[in-house]
DNA sequence: GCCGGCGGGTTTACCGATATACTAAAGGCA
DNA sequence: TGCCTTTAGTATATCGGTAAACCCGCCGGC
C-alpha cells in the first residue's frame, strides 16, 4: 500500500507538499507541481489513510449510530422497519459530506462512552430512546455530538429531533370521528413508560375531548409490543361485548396485528372496524386494505438530524436545541365511514 | 482527553509497559504494576485510540458492509427487510468479537476500494450482489478479504456465502403439487439478469417436470420489483380467461403484492389463488393470512459469513470458500388444498 | 538600497499508539 | 563463582499523515 512518502519521493517534493495537495492548500503549491503529484497519485490509486488523518485533526469522519440493545440478544433494532430507513438514510446523507457511519449496539452509556473514546467518533444519534435515564445520561456525559431521536429533556442541554406526536395522535383520532366513529380505541406499545406514546396518546385524548366523548378505558390497550401485541388486542377486541368502531395505534405493526387479528377472526378491515396506524413505514403499504396512518417525515427527520449534527461538529456552543418536525395523515383503506 | 502518556506518566513506567498491560502481554509486566496501571486507567477512563492502533497494528477492526445504490438515491439497500435483519446480525457478531461495522453505499467497484484504502477496512461483506461484472471485479480487486452473500463464481477465488435456490423454489412448487395445485406460475424479479431468481425458478421447474406438467408460459412473470410488481401480476391474473391456482413468488414482498391485488379485486387467498414467498422475512408473517414462503436462516447466514471473515483475515491462503445454506418450508396460511 | 509581502516550498515536531531490540536484576544450576 | 535463562522492564524507531514555523527568491514601493 502506497503511502504520502513514496508519492513525495517519487514527485521529487517533501511530504508536506503533497499533503497541501491533497487537502486542497491554496497559494501553496505551483499548479505544475500539483499536476505532477496528482498524476502520481492517480497512478497508484493513493488514498490518505483516514486512521493516520484522525489522528492530528482530531476529526475522524466517524459518525456513530448507537443502537440500543432491549434484552435478548438480536433484538436488534434494524428490524424496525422505521430504523431500517433511518439509517439508510443516515448513511447516504453523512456519506456524501464525506462522513461514515458507525454502528454501536449498547446496553448502557459506559459503552457508549468507551466507543467515542476508542473511535474519536465526531458525532453520534442515538435512535429509539427507550430509558429516560439513559438517554439523560448520555446528554450529560458524551463526549462528542450527539443528536437524539424522538426525546427531548429541557432541563439538559441537548439536541433533538422529535416529530408532532400529540398532533398525530389527535389527526388520527380526529380523522375516524369525522368519519362519523364515536367508539374509539387505542392501542400503544408503553403509554406510561414512553414518551412518544404518551404523547400520541393525549393527542388522542384531544380530539375525544373534542367531540365531548368520555374515553371508555376498557378500550385503552397498553403494553402491545409489535406485531403479536397487535394480535393480542384484536383477540381481546373479539371476546367484547360491545367493541370499539375504531382503534387507533401508537404504531404500524399493532395496527397490523391488530388487522389480522380481526380478519383472522371473521371480522373485517374496515367493515367491522377502522384501524389508524402510526409511521407510514413499509408494513403499512403492506397489509390489505393498506393501512391508514400518521406519516412521519422520515427522510425530513434524517436530514434535520445530519444539520443539526454536523452544525454542532463545527460550532461547540450550539449544544441546545430541539426540532420539532410535522405529521400528517395518509388516508389509505383500513378506516372506512360510519 | 487521557492518553497512553499521561496513564505512563503517573504510572511512573514507560509508555511500552501501559502498552503491554492493555494487550495484556503474558511475562511483562508484573502483577503490582499491573494493577498500579490498571487502576489508574480505569482512574481516568482511559480508552486506547483505535486510529493510533491501526497505524501501527495494521489492524483496523473496521468491517465495511457494502450497500450497493442501484439508481436513484435513497434507494438504499436497508430498507429491504432482509438487507435490515443481515445488517443486524452482522453487527451483533462483529461487535462482540470487536470489530465494528461501517457502512459503506457504493455504485462501482473504485467507490469501494477508495473505502477500503482509506479506512484500511479489515474486510467487507457484499450483500445483494445484483451486477455479476461488479462483483468479479470486485472479488478480483479487492484489498481486503471479501466474503460475498447469494453469489458465486467458479472461475474466480472467492468467499461466498449462498443458499440452496434451486431446492427453495423447488419445495415451494412441490408444496403446491403435494396440496393438488397443477397449474401453477411463477414471479420473480429478475428471472433472467438475478443468479438468485433464476435458480429458484428452475427449482419451480423441477419440480413442475417430476410431475410431467410442462410450464405455462404465460403464467411466469418478469420483472415483479417489489411491492407494487407484485400488485402487478395480480392484475394480470385477473385479466386472464384461464389463471393458475398457485403462484411462487421469488421474494416475499412480491407474493405479498400478489395477495393484495387479488384481495382488492375480490379475490381471495388462499381459496381462490394460493401464494407462496420466499426468505420468510418480516412481510411474511405481516399480512393475512400469513405467508406460506421459503425459508432462509438468515441468522445462521450472517454466522457464516463473519466465520469465513474471520477465517480469511487470519489466514491469507483461505480465498476461496463456498458455503450453501440450507432452506426449508415454512407452511403457514397462504395455500390451500386443492 | 532596503524592507515587506508573497508564492512556493522545506524542516521539524507531533498525533497516540506498537514493534523491535536492548538492558538490568534475579534465579537456577553445575 | 560463572554462565545461562527468565522476568520486568526501557529506549528508540515507526506507522502515515498534519500543524506550525521557517526559508528563499522575487517583486514592488518608498
Amino acid at each position: 500500500m502506497v503511502t504520502i512518502k513514496e508519492i513525495a519521493a517519487e514527485a521529487g517534493v517533501s511530504r508536506m507538499t503533497v499533503s497541501n495537495v491533497i487537502n486542497s492548500v491554496r497559494g501553496k503549491v505551483s499548479p505544475e507541481t500539483e499536476k505532477r503529484i496528482r498524476e502520481i497519485m492517480d497512478k497508484y490509486h493513493y488514498v490518505p489513510s483516514r486512521a493516520a488523518r484522525s489522528l492530528n485533526t482530531k476529526s475522524s469522519h466517524i459518525i456513530g449510530i448507537l443502537l440500543p440493545i432491549w434484552n435478548a440478544p438480536s433484538s436488534g433494532l434494524l428490524l424496525n422497519p422505521y430504523a431500517a430507513f433511518m439509517v439508510s438514510y443516515f448513511e447516504e446523507l453523512l456519506q456524501s459530506r464525506d462522513y461514515y457511519v458507525m454502528l454501536c449496539s449498547f446496553s448502557n452509556v459506559e459503552d457508549v462512552l468507551l466507543f467515542q473514546r476508542g473511535w474519536h467518533a465526531d458525532g453520534v444519534i442515538q435512535m429509539f430512546p427507550h430509558d429516560d435515564a439513559v438517554t439523560r445520561e448520555l446528554a450529560e456525559r458524551t463526549e462528542s455530538p450527539l443528536v437524539v431521536l424522538d426525546r427531548h429533556f429541557n432541563d439538559v442541554p441537548m439536541l433533538s429531533v422529535c416529530i408532532e406526536d400529540r398532533k398525530g395522535g389527535y389527526i388520527a383520532a380526529k380523522h375516524v370521528l369525522e368519519e362519523g366513529h364515536r367508539d374509539i380505541g387505542f392501542a400503544g406499545s408503553a403509554i406510561e413508560t414512553s414518551c412518544v406514546v404518551s404523547e400520541r396518546y393525549r393527542g388522542y385524548l384531544d380530539a375525544l375531548e373534542e367531540y365531548h366523548i368520555r374515553p371508555e378505558p376498557a378500550w385503552t390497550f397498553d403494553h402491545a409490543y409489535r406485531l403479536e401485541g397487535g394480535v393480542q388486542v384484536a383477540n381481546a377486541l373479539l371476546g367484547m361485548k360491545r367493541r370499539p368502531t375504531a382503534i387507533i395505534a401508537s404504531e404500524d405493526l399493532i395496527a397490523c396485528g391488530i388487522m389480522q387479528g380481526c380478519q383472522e377472526n371473521g371480522l373485517t378491515v374496515p367493515g367491522d372496524i377502522s384501524v389508524v396506524g402510526f409511521d407510514n413505514s413499509s408494513p403499512s403499504t403492506i397489509v390489505t386494505p393498506r393501512l391508514t396512518t400518521v406519516n412521519q417525515f422520515i427522510r425530513k427527520k434524517a436530514e434535520c438530524a445530519v444539520e443539526m449534527l454536523m452544525r454542532a461538529m463545527e460550532d461547540p456552543d450550539y449544544r441546545s436545541d430541539l426540532k420539532v418536525m410535522d405529521v400528517d395523515l395518509v388516508k389509505r383503506g383500513s378506516v372506512a365511514r360510519l
